[in-house]
This record gives structure tokens, C-alpha cells and sequence, in this order.
DNA sequence: TTATTAGTTTACAAAACTATAAACAATATT
DNA sequence: AATATTGTTTATAGTTTTGTAAACTAATAA
């Protein structure tokens, strides 16, 4: 018998994966995701590319390096930001996928 | 010129796209999606296997249709649940790997 | 028809998330 | 040293998400 009592489940690696994809639950994070997929970017090329207000940046970047998704470096005054892998990228493209298929379904469903 | 005022850019998309991820920001819809991964399943079975209320369960399952991560299927009493695809799994996979590896990174920073 | 079973919906309070504004800190420039 | 620049942190109000309980609906069985 396990060390986990019968029938008592240990859900710890289901609230830490869940705990991760949060990163993904914004359309902020997810575009900063996007922009990031194939390149490193300064913090205010970030500002100028997502119109988002600094303070506000500041916070989403910090929940994606928080949970290991990004990856800071600092020069001078200045803050770049890159991936801390491309597979962030390739499961936010697999998730992108999905949504693309289930509107395609949707549009047939209508015609 | 596009239809788009310059420099105001349409972020539809990135809404709908982190809409979706939403489905993943939960442990106990990951629990569910890693639980119907390779197999369909009923609410009953489904409610035994994560211990969950039943109108919790039914909520979150309902997220998950809603979605178009799950799809349901009635047959008198019973309800039967399986991913609409196999890309969410995979997404959730990479996801998963995503988080081991940031684990193992953190262990070694303690070693 | 009445009761039972299986699942859904609704109401609601607590917790988590979000955007804005303002204060702050660190580095670089004059 | 004083100022400007870049980015972070904190406070806060509004919104969204969440789990529980209770009421409800639909299909089957007695």
C-alpha cells in the first residue's frame, strides 16, 4: 500500500501544473508569449509593442518569470526578456491550433 | 492602410487564444483532461476518480464542453466525456514538462 | 403514477485576478 | 549633487473564478 491513505489522492502536481498554465490565462501573457516566441526584447520595446501601460507590463512580466516561463536580464537601465524555453511556444501554438479548429467547426455549423 | 487606426492593434485574438487556456488554469479540470486523456469516460466514473462534488464536477465539465476541449455524449441516465482532440493533451504535456524542468532547475540552485 | 437515480442549474460568499494610479528604487546623465 | 530615465512595487477598486449547498430536470424503475 502507497504512503497516500486509500482513496485520498495527492493533487500537489495537478495544482502545480495548473499553477503554470495560469500564465497562459491572460490575453496580456499571451501576447507577450507571442512576441517573445522567437526573439529577446527590451522592456520598452514590449511597452511600445503592446500599448500595455508600464506598470501593468511590469506586473504581467513578472508573473511569467515568476513561474520559470521568462527569463530577465538586466543592462544598465534596461530589462530584456526572452523565453525561458520554446516549449512554452509550442504548447501555447498547440492551444492556439485548437481554438482555430473548434471556429472552424463553429463556421460549418452555420453553413 | 488597414482598417485598424495605426498603432491600435486588434487583439481579438489573443483574447479568444488565453479564453481557451482558461480551460487549463484549474487543477481540477488538468486532473480531468489528464484523466480523459486516452480514454472516455462517464460523470460517475469521472466523480469517483477525483473525489469532486458532483456539481462541482458538472461545472467544470461544462467549462471544458464549452470550450470545446471536451465533448459530451448522453445515453439515458449517463453522461460519457472525451477530449474533442488529442492536441489539448499534448499542450498540456509540454506544459507539464515545462514545470519538471523548472523544478529540477530549482533543485539544482539548493545542490 | 410515484420513487429513484444521474446530472444540471442557480445562488452566494470567499478568494484570486486585473488595471490604474501613485510612490518608489536604481542607474545614468548633466 | 541634481535631474532624468527605466522599471518596480504598493494600494485599491472592480471583476472573475471558485466551491458548497440547495433546488431543479430528465430518464428509468418499481
Amino acid at each position: 500500500m502507497s504512503k497516500q491513505a486509500n482513496k485520498v489522492k495527492d493533487k500537489t502536481l495537478y495544482t502545480l501544473h495548473s499553477n503554470i498554465c495560469k500564465a497562459l490565462a491572460n490575453p496580456i501573457r499571451i501576447e507577450i508569449i507571442d512576441i517573445l516566441s522567437n526573439k529577446e526584447m527590451s522592456f520598452g520595446e514590449l511597452q511600445e509593442a503592446t500599448g500595455v501601460l508600464k506598470s501593468n507590463l511590469s506586473q504581467h512580466l513578472t508573473v511569467l518569470v515568476s513561474k520559470g516561463i521568462l527569463i530577465q536580464r538586466k543592462e544598465g537601465l534596461n530589462a530584456y526578456y526572452k523565453l525561458s524555453t520554446i516549449k512554452v511556444a509550442t504548447a501555447c501554438q498547440i492551444m492556439r491550433e485548437v481554438l482555430i479548429d473548434n471556429i472552424k467547426k463553429q463556421q460549418k455549423l452555420i453553413n
